[in-house]
This record gives structure tokens, C-alpha cells and sequence, in this order.
DNA sequence: GCCAACGTTGGC
DNA sequence: GCCAACGTTGGC
């Protein structure tokens, strides 16, 4: 059964055109130093499953597409590197610590959907980006919550 | 195991 | 750039 979550990013860092612009539109959402955030890459998130892109520390921040869940968990090596910005030495090849999945994009939307109107909207107000102090770039999107968004896309296609 | 200090996130 | 919220660290 596909799950649905959302995943956050600074567009400043990794944007959804930075996404689509890599090979086969794919890369490895690498970077989550977060154990709540892990657990849910490593062990919860599974192929077949999608996510919203969120652009976070953005002017709006907002949800701006759709992206494909394409790998289980696997060890993050960015972690594992030192002239990465993400290192982390206590991670080992044996103990790796930190864990991503692939993703791929399935769509950007035609415009962005900003955080102040999940929250003034009455069947998204709830979801858990919007809460105060919410700081997991990993949460997890109810099915109700996935369609009221797509719903708002496809209107205004029309 | 408590908790103060510190670092990070992310909206504003 | 500010700062509230919250996670992590480390002394005790």
C-alpha cells in the first residue's frame, strides 16, 4: 500500500529544478541528521510510496511538487565522507548511521501551494508542516491530506 | 537520569 | 538577521 509523506528541503541547498535536472531525474535525498527523520527513511518509507517537495527556509515556503519514492532505506555515504558538507564522523561503513532513499521526480506543480494557505485551508491546517516549531523535514501525509492537495493542483489546471 | 548549555531549524 | 522551538551533548 503506497504511503504518502513529505520531505523538505532548502532551495537554497536542493531545489525541485535542482531535482529535475539531474540524470533520469533522480537522486539520493541525502542529509537527514535527524533520528525521527532516519527512522522513517531506513525502516518506514518504501518504494512505491511519493512525497511532496517542500521548499522550506523559502520565500514562501510551500509544497511545489511531487516526487516518486524509488529505493527502501539504504546507508547514507555522504556521512561517510569527509569533504562532504554532511559528515559525520562517527558514522562507519559498519555502523552507517544516517540513511536515505532515492527519489525521483513526478511532477512540479504549476504553482506553489505556500504554507499559509495549508494552514488556512480547513482539510490541511492539520498536517504536521504547519505545526509550530515543527522541525522534522520527514513527516508523514495523511491520504485525505494527499488528495485535498492534488484536488487543489488540478483545479487550477482548469 | 537530570538538565543547562549549546547548536540547528526554519518561519518571519 | 532575529529568535522560538526543539534536538543533542555532556557534566554531574
Amino acid at each position: 500500500m503506497t504511503h504518502y509523506w513529505l520531505l523538505k528541503s532548502e532551495p537554497s541547498c536542493f531545489s525541485i529544478d535542482d531535482l529535475a535536472r539531474r540524470p533520469k531525474q533522480t537522486t539520493f535525498w541525502d542529509g537527514v541528521r535527524n533520528y525521527q527523520a532516519r527512522n522513517l527513511l531506513r525502516d518506514t518509507i518504501k518504494i512505491g510510496d511519493k512525497a511532496f517537495f517542500y521548499h522550506s527556509n523559502a520565500t514562501p515556503p510551500g509544497i511545489i511538487g511531487i516526487v516518486d519514492i524509488v529505493s527502501n532505506g539504504t546507508p547514507d555515504k555522504s556521512a561517510l565522507n569527509p569533504e562532504d558538507e554532511h559528515y559525520d564522523p562517527t558514522a562507519t561503513p559498519d555502523n552507517p548511521r544516517w540513511y536515505g532513499v532515492d527519489v525521483r521526480l513526478e511532477k512540479k506543480f504549476s504553482r506553489l501551494i505556500s504554507l499559509d494557505e495549508l494552514k488556512l485551508h480547513p482539510g490541511l491546517a492539520e498536517m504536521q508542516v504547519t505545526r509550530r516549531g515543527n522541525r522534522l523535514s520527514v513527516t508523514p501525509v495523511t491520504r485525505n491530506e494527499w488528495q485535498r492537495i492534488l484536488a487543489i493542483i488540478d483545479r487550477d489546471a482548469h
